[in-house]
DNA sequence: ACCCAGTGGGGTAATTTGGGTA
DNA sequence: GATGTCCAAATTACCCCACTGG
């Protein structure tokens, strides 16, 4: 027990998401702002992803709301 | 930067598949659909397919599964 | 402070999807 | 039954330049 609060999840660059999709890093930064994919923010601005979701999505196990179907 | 070694299948585009087949790739979508070959989806819809199954089936080493015979 | 690969933002081509059809 | 083609719409890829991350 006794876990503490600050262990944090790994995240994963943009170029690395976009390898394990084979699409460009530019569409994973469309996914995020579309809201498909949740980003964390550097202080700088640039986009970091959570690994374990992003595993997820490849299983195709998350289900991708869209705006119309 | 990111030296992080996320360990993943090579995926294929349906053009890159196709142009091995040397067919359409509206072709290797029906042969997706038909479940003969299987897809990972980007989250915009887009296939993406194995490079290693689509290796395996150039070389006949999987035994297609067919309705009658 | 310098270096430089990676990223963001924007625009514009190219590809993919899905249905219907030959 | 399996492929190829036409079409419109959606998604993705490639181009620029400025800024960030290590």
């Amino acid at each position: 027990m006794a876990s503490r609060t600050h262990e944090s999840e790994p995240l994963l660059t943009p170029a690395e998401v976009a390898s394990m999709f084979r699409v460009d890093p530019k569409t994973v930064t469309r996914w995020a702002k579309a809201g498909k994919l949740s980003a964390i923010r550097t202080l700088g601005g640039h986009r970091r992803y959570r690994e374990s979701e992003v595993r997820a999505l490849l299983q195709g196990q998350i289900p991708q709301q869209r705006q119309g179907e």
